[in-house]
DNA sequence: ACCAAATGTCAAGCGTATTTTACAAAAAAA
DNA sequence: TTTTTTTGTAAAATACGCTTGACATTTGGT
C-alpha cells in the first residue's frame, strides 16, 4: 500500500510528530505509514484524510498487490 | 461506525455469502461490518467500495463517537 | 565543526479485526 | 408443512495495526 501522506505532509510543511500528534497517534505510526509498512485502518485514514483536507482515495493508493486483507 | 452496506446489497440484491466471497472475507466479517461491531480495515473497505462502484466515504460514515482508533 | 531537530530502525507487547467452526432462527421456496 | 436458503450468535484462535522506549542516522542551522 503506497501513500501521498509525506508528499502531502511536506506540502503543508508539517513534522511528522506534528502529523501524529494532530491524529492522535504515534509517530511510529505515521513512519510505516509513509514508508508502506502496513495498512491503516479505517478510522486513522479517514483522520489523516481530513487533516490534509482530501479523500482517502487521494492519499492511498490502492494496488493490485493489495488484494490480501 | 456505521456503513450502508446492508442497504447497498439488497440494492443489489446479492447475498452476504456473494458479497463476502467477493471481497474475500468471511462471512461473518460483513455480518459484524453491518453490524457496526467493528472497523474495518482500509484495504477491505477499498474492497467493498469498489465492489458497490461507490467512493469509501459514500459507505462508511464516520460520526465523532469514532475519534478512537 | 557543532548542535539540535527530524527521520529512521528494532523488538516486545497490547488490543482488536478477522477467521474458523458449529449451531440457531428467520425467510423464501417447494 | 417441509425443505432450503439466508441471516444471526457464540467462543476460541490467529493476524495485524498501533504503542512504547531506546537508540542510530540524516538534515539543517549557526
Amino acid at each position: 500500500m503506497q501513500t501521498k501522506i509525506q508528499e502531502l505532509r511536506k506540502l503543508k510543511k508539517v513534522t511528522q510528530n506534528e502529523l501524529a500528534d494532530a491524529v492522535n497517534v504515534t509517530r511510529q505510526t505515521i513512519i510505516s505509514l509513509e514508508c508502506g509498512r502496513y495498512n491503516a485502518s479505517l478510522i486513522l485514514a479517514h483522520k489523516i484524510a481530513q487533516f490534509f483536507e482530501v479523500s482517502i482515495e487521494e492519499i492511498f493508493i490502492f494496488n493490485q498487490e493489495d488484494e490480501n486483507l
